[in-house]
DNA sequence: AATGTTATGTGATTTTTATAACAGTTGTTA
DNA sequence: TAACAACTGTTATAAAAATCACATAACATT
């Protein structure tokens, strides 16, 4: 299939989780006003979404929403081979975030951690065992590993993030505040300052667009 | 000035940190291809940037360092009123925050810390006192804290933001997976798990574009 | 059966963002 | 001083994303 736009696949995951939890209520259907509503965007925004993934619904019915979250998971998840994911960097960011993993249900499997503090080396994260970085290429290739956290600190992150492409990981999601370059593997940079400096700029009352 | 583009916001944000960097190694100016080779994106987009706020270069000598930052934090901070920022929610996620906000240089003020966990309460987060969350309106009043950082359980998002609202909050950063709507106010929204979804949709070997 | 209402699906349009193309200016070199 | 090279500033174009507008189908009501 022909590649989805970013913005379609990153509300498709959030669909995904409402859906969920609509069907867990005992909901098998969902219009997309309901479904618009709950994240706060158009429902055409939503029914185009659904559309590009090829999905239809049944019209006065809205769409089964068992089937949907099928859907969406083969999207993402890659139905074939489950992907597995490791945080390299465990400090308190690599822990915040292992803790939104844990309390997900997203089907992505956190598979490892790492880091170079001998103190955390060996002990067990919400149930996933720390490595050694050194073992770094060892552990993603016995464990399969396609997807990297890094939330090393800043000094650290071009070097290791290199190593993490030599080592067969696919995707990088990067949180430090370095801009990295990687080849033949997937980037997505997520900076807490700028968005934090974001807000200060539009949140000003010269601003009164949001009034 | 009329608003600036959402991405050129961000961007500036990081241009600044990279430019303080350069500063204090000593240098002066810099080219436009420079600085966009430190941040990987194109020389263009940095002078489109650069001319959308009314910066002027010099040619064959690039963009004063000192002058260009001293704009940037003008657009960014609001030169006249600092803005003050308070996190509410100081689990891992906070504290995390917590920690880039204050190893980084930016100009926004951490004000206040609020919880609803009393051994929290009355403690100390990286030098910022930690408030009961009863006390919401009365401090950010107090305080005049205009930009709030949401990491609170999903299932207090809704009535918590809208308190932050009431209390005279202009922005707020919402990093709970739970989609918000607010009225007179600026929100920005990140999802944790929505971003790792979309690496592991784009970093799959079937779509091979980035190799 | 005719009419109205409610939803879906999608082509057309607009808005936002990024890229390309290039004119103009300053300095350098032959 | 003529020709060239290196940069900035900006207009024009393209690409990505969101929104609009509306055709169409299913059902309800009279």
């Amino acid at each position: 299939m022909k590649l989805l736009p970013e913005r379609t696949i990153e509300r498709l995951s959030k669909y995904r989780r409402v859906l969920q939890r609509e069907l867990d209520n005992g909901t098998d259907h969902i219009y997309s006003h309901e479904l618009a509503k709950l994240l706060h965007i158009t429902p055409v925004q939503v029914r185009r979404d659904i559309m590009l993934i090829g999905h239809t619904g049944t019209l006065r019915k809205g769409y089964g929403i068992e089937n949907l979250i099928k859907l969406i998971g083969e999207i993402i998840d890659c139905s074939s081979s489950e992907q597995n994911v490791a945080i390299i960097g465990i400090g308190k960011l690599g822990q915040a975030l292992l803790e939104y993993l844990n309390s997900s249900n997203t089907r992505l499997n956190l598979s490892a951690v790492f880091d170079n503090n001998p103190d955390k080396i060996g002990d067990s994260f919400g149930g996933t065992l720390c490595h050694n970085i050194d073992n770094l290429k060892k552990i993603i290739i016995r464990e399969n590993i396609t997807i990297g956290i890094l939330t090393v600190p800043p000094e650290y992150a071009k070097e290791i993030s290199a190593r993490m492409v030599d080592a067969g990981i696919l995707g990088i999601m990067n949180y430090t505040p370095v801009s990295l370059k990687l080849d033949h593997a997937f980037l997505e940079e997520y900076d807490v300052i700028t968005s934090l400096e974001k807000v200060a700029y539009f949140a000003k009352p010269r601003h009164a667009e949001f009034l």
